[in-house]
RNA sequence: GGUUCGGUAGUUCAGUUGGUUAGAAUACGUGCCUGUCACGCACGGGGUCGCGGGUUCGAGUCCCGUCCGGACCGCCA
């Protein structure tokens, strides 16, 4: 046997025992007479122990190990003289009676330990390194348990996960393709999938009407923090559904996941139609950890010559609770915040409702100590609260106000990650105009189907047409979206044309899929959750990163294998691809 | 495409108004040390201050450009 334990499942019970442990140097303390030396593993760290007075010759050659050197050591489980109740081995040591050298190591860059030395460069560079750490680790523990926790729950309800092609044909709508050229095709491409849509409509139209599928998804966009070119989806459909059939399947599957995953046993969870989530939270996906729900002001606040109010669409606030106290410096702050170029907002109008039942604003020449009394009870304010308020056209008003909520509940400390709070988001609109292009985008994708109610506003006034369509938000964060889908050939026909597609430009397009439906088409609809968002949530952390084994940085490469990169003029000619002249 | 912050020892950082030989911690090396567990103590090596140009008697420090990294806006059906 190669070893006979890990490094982490030792304990008193084995004192006495031989054993032989493989693993990384972590550390080694050198006491002259004596050698400590702690082994790592993915499963713990275990105390080996060269004596001087015992055996000599294993202790002097105990001094050659470097950290991260990997070794095979045979010895004694021992009880400690001196305990250490903060590790979990921490009863026990190995008192080694010979050890073997399987592979020494350069200095690392980096401390391998929870609190590295480490930068965020010289973590990516050295990816394996970083996943050593602890907290890497754990979050590779998360991501598996979900992915298995996902795998049992569906299975369980009759699920089948079917994998579906990465190479498959580009589409103009949504998101930018990644393209692959095809060697044997001359001029000519594949993309790679955005995400599995179409196959899941062509699996539901073939019977397989549960379907799921851990699929890798990607999208040649700018990054973030939460947005990878690459990443993972939990992509599921069903046929034979209405929306609360799917909203309570999937409901399903996350208690399952808060259950199993994180030990949370959550409710039901809360719905809020999109217009609500704009008008209260001017986000649809609010975070509804904390209040702070918008109130909207127009009616109370026009008319007494403050022009920036009476020019504006939308007068519109939120009351931080106890924060009336605020220094000069501090409201100023949260100006420069909200006048930054990615909020956009202009100015900020503060009411401070003091302590002392006096009312403080900073647009005290317009209003009198009544009218600013009629805001704060609007606000259902108690003294000691502050009331923050922006105006002007209504979405970038909404928009900043939005970001200015959360910063507020950054700096209250009422974003923690310890509690969740998920939500359903319904009655997404269908459609969005834009401007630029002067034509209409579906605003989840094109397959998306219309509130029944709602089609015959289909031509007259196509932007409040609402969509059958939902996303699961937790603590703000988007953790999925899904639509009931179009099934019959003749509305879909009418989304082309609505979206701006020629018979020709569509049947090219979307015609496998278009004639599929021609061949009994049953109703269906389904959901993707992003797998990468749903460990982060679940870990507490905004960075989808963290949680993927090897990341690309925010310019899309991976500073590891040092690519995207060139390739040869041998490759290039295969491919009939003509580089352009230096 | 844009906004913004950063780049100084292996690593993480400090470096005042432009002024002598650029510091600390940690890591690393050597020596001492028999109960450490962030062991301790002593000594030591380690720098083209991202790169290029400019201003100046003098630039880590100021200016311009450029490269690299982080966060964000646009974008992401």
């Amino acid at each position: 046997m190669y070893r006979t334990h890990t490094c982490g499942e030792l304990s008193i019970k084995d004192a006495g025992k031989e054993v032989i442990l493989c693993g990384w140097v972590q550390r080694s303390r050198e006491l002259g007479g004596m050698t400590f030396v702690d082994l790592r593993d993915r499963y713990g760290i275990t105390q080996l122990v060269f004596n001087m007075e015992t055996n000599a010759e294993i202790c002097i050659k105990a001094a050659e190990l470097g950290r991260e050197f990997v070794i095979k050591a045979f010895g004694k489980v021992t009880e400690r003289s001196n305990k250490n109740l903060k590790m979990p081995t921490g009863e026990i040591e190995i008192t080694i009676s010979d050890f073997e050298i399987l592979n020494s190591s350069k200095i690392p860059p980096f401390t391998i330990e929870d609190d590295t030395d480490g930068g965020e460069e010289q973590r990516m560079k050295y990816r394996y390194l970083d996943l050593r750490r602890n907290v890497l680790k754990k979050n590779m523990e998360l991501r598996h348990k979900l992915g298995i926790e996902t795998r049992n729950y569906m299975n369980n309800i009759g699920f089948m996960e079917i994998e579906t092609p990465y190479l498959i044909k580009s589409t103009p709508e949504g998101a930018r393709d990644f393209v692959v050229p095809s060697r044997m095709n001359p001029g000519e491409f594949y993309a790679l999938p955005q995400s599995p849509q179409q196959f899941k409509q062509l699996l539901m139209v073939a019977g397989y009407d549960k379907y799921f599928q851990i699929v890798r998804c990607f999208r040649d966009e700018d990054l973030r923090a939460d947005r990878q070119p690459e990443f993972t989806q939990i992509d599921c459909e069903m046929s034979f559904v209405d929306q609360e059939d799917i909203l309570s399947t999937f409901q399903g599957l996350a208690k399952h996941l808060f259950k199993n995953v994180k030990g949370i046993e959550v409710g039901d969870f809360p719905r809020i139609s999109y217009a609500d989530a704009m008008k209260y939270y001017g986000n649809d996906k609010p975070d509804i950890r904390f209040g702070m729900k918008f109130i909207e002001l127009n009616n109370l606040v026009k008319d007494k010559g403050f022009k920036v109010f009476d020019d504006a669409e939308l007068v519109v606030g939120i009351c931080a609770e106890a924060c009336s106290e605020y220094s000069r410096k501090q409201t100023d702050e949260l100006t420069d915040f909200v006048r930054k170029p990615q909020i956009g907002a202009t100015g900020l109008v503060y009411l401070k409702c003091n302590t002392d039942g006096t009312f403080k604003s900073s647009v005290d020449k317009f209003y009198n100590e009544d009218e600013l009394k009629k805001w704060a009870e609007r606000f259902n304010a108690k003294a000691g609260d502050l009331i923050l308020i922006l105006a002007g056209k209504t979405e970038k008003t909404q928009k900043a106000l939005s970001e200015l909520r959360l910063e507020m509940g950054n700096r209250l400390g009422l974003r923690k990650p310890e509690v969740f709070a998920p939500l359903w988001v319904v009655d997404f609109p269908l459609l969005e105009w834009d401007e630029d292009t002067n034509r209409f985008y579906a605003k989840h994708h094109p397959f998306t189907s219309p509130k029944p109610e709602d089609i015959p506003m289909l031509e007259t006034d196509a932007v409040a047409v609402r969509a059958n369509a939902y996303d699961l938000v937790i603590n703000g964060v988007e953790i999925g979206g899904g639509s009931i889908r179009i099934h019959n050939k003749d509305l879909q026909k009418r989304m082309f044309s609505i979206l701006g597609f020629s018979d020709d430009e569509a049947q090219k397009q979307f015609g496998f899929l278009m004639n599929a439906f021609e061949y009994g088409a049953p109703p269906h609809g389904g959901i993707a959750f992003g797998f990468d968002r749903w460990c982060a949530v679940f870990g507490g952390t905004e960075s989808i990163r963290d949680y993927i084994a090897f990341p690309k940085n925010n310019s899309g490469r991976d500073i590891m294998m040092d690519t995207p990169s060139t390739i040869s003029q041998q490759q290039l000619d295969e491919l009939f691809i003509e580089t352009k002249p230096v």
